[in-house]
DNA sequence: AATACAATCAACCGCATCTCC
DNA sequence: TGGAGATGCGGTTGATTGTAT
């Protein structure tokens, strides 16, 4: 007989999370953050295992989550980061701020593929079709990966090893990036994060990535970490997008608030749930009940701009790209980070 | 309008790894 | 050092939604 699974054998609640649920777990968390995952759904008064509840909070409550359709850069970055680590989804969900892996894969698995056999490239190996039983053969000893000119940038990872822009003449389908050596390459250096308008830069040259790393020097990142420490707010708020209807009960969160997201004192667990709304802070109990129909996505839409444009004095990344400030603001955040909360 | 099929995506499952005792 | 529990990850499933016929 198999194994079940350990929502079966504590008869736990399964499937689809009711919006009282997440209102209880969203509560519960932004309280006194999640802590042990396995206690949670006691505490949160959930009759879920802590596993359910970490992963839709992983997927889906957290407040970082961009959502919406992938664009184009995130599309060539994905494919790119693929082809150097396979199916290392949290690796590439964590070069992509706001995503998860979960949805990367679902992106992955419904979308790429299938875009990318119809170019006749597998998948898999990121070689022409009738090419892909060859097997990769890329000296183990260099750690820097030419890519297509799809996408032309390079990037420095923490060992070390880079991503380098081949030359501007070969089309990705007729010389598909070799694929990476080394299967396991560390995310970004922290704080570190690539731009992702750095990715699609003009592909004759470097200075975009030049000016995209100058300009994120001097920007001040959103610092997820600093959420990681109860009561250290961060320097800017800046969650992103989520669509979840169910995170709608946020009473006082208006579109209109945003100039209020903004450094956020007062050592409360989680400071974006302290976004001010008339300039008073909104407790955790406020929320309860109000502007169902509000979507962190119309919230933070806009807000982390107007927040970072006001707050900061600048944009935190306007240049190089072309469009507007707002357009182009640019979200350093380490995702994984959040799993940290207290 | 009804049905079939395809696409999407949230959630589950099971395994691997980590951490603590 | 080994075992147990917690956590993280990737693969897969199945419900829902969209589209074609």
């Amino acid at each position: 007989m198999a194994k079940q699974s350990c929502c079966h054998k504590k008869k736990l609640r399964r499937g689809l999370w009711s919006p009282e649920e997440d209102d209880k777990l969203m509560n519960h968390i932004a309280k006194y953050g999640h802590g042990c995952w396995s206690s949670v759904p006691k505490l949160a008064g959930l009759e879920r295992c802590g596993k359910s509840c970490r992963l839709r909070w992983i997927n889906y409550l957290r407040p970082d989550l961009k959502r919406g359709t992938f664009s184009q850069d995130e599309e060539d970055l994905i494919i790119h980061l693929h082809s150097m680590l396979g199916n290392k989804w949290s690796q590439i969900a964590a070069q992509l701020p706001g995503r998860t892996d979960n949805e990367v894969k679902n992106f992955w698995n419904s979308y790429i593929k299938k875009k990318l056999r119809e170019r006749g490239i597998d998948p898999t190996t990121h070689k022409p079709l009738a090419d892909s039983t060859t097997t990769a053969t890329a000296g183990s000893g260099d750690r820097r990966v030419a890519m297509s000119t799809t996408v032309s940038c390079r990037a420095v990872f923490s060992d070390g090893a880079e991503l380098i822009p081949t030359t501007t003449t070969t089309a990705s389908a007729q010389a598909p990036p070799p694929p990476l050596v080394e299967p396991t390459i560390p995310p970004l250096v922290d704080g570190l994060k690539m731009p992702l308008e750095y990715w699609s830069t003009a592909p004759s040259s470097l200075s975009g990535y030049h000016q995209a790393l100058s300009l994120q020097q001097q920007a001040t990142a959103f610092d997820m970490d600093a959420l990681s420490h109860c009561g250290g707010p961060p320097a800017v708020a800046v969650p992103s997008a989520c669509r979840s209807s169910t995170l709608t009960s946020m009473a006082g969160l208006s579109p209109g608030g945003a100039e209020q997201c903004t450094n956020v004192a007062g050592g409360a667990n989680l400071p974006w749930l302290e976004l001010a709304h008339n300039n008073g802070v909104v407790g955790v109990d406020h929320y309860a009940g109000a502007l169902d129909e509000l979507r962190w996505a119309d919230y933070f839409d806009g807000a982390f701009h107007a927040a970072a444009a006001t707050q900061q004095g600048q944009c935190m990344y306007d240049g190089g790209s072309g469009g507007n400030a707002a357009d182009d603001a640019v979200q350093f955040v380490d995702v994984h980070s959040l799993s940290n909360w207290c």
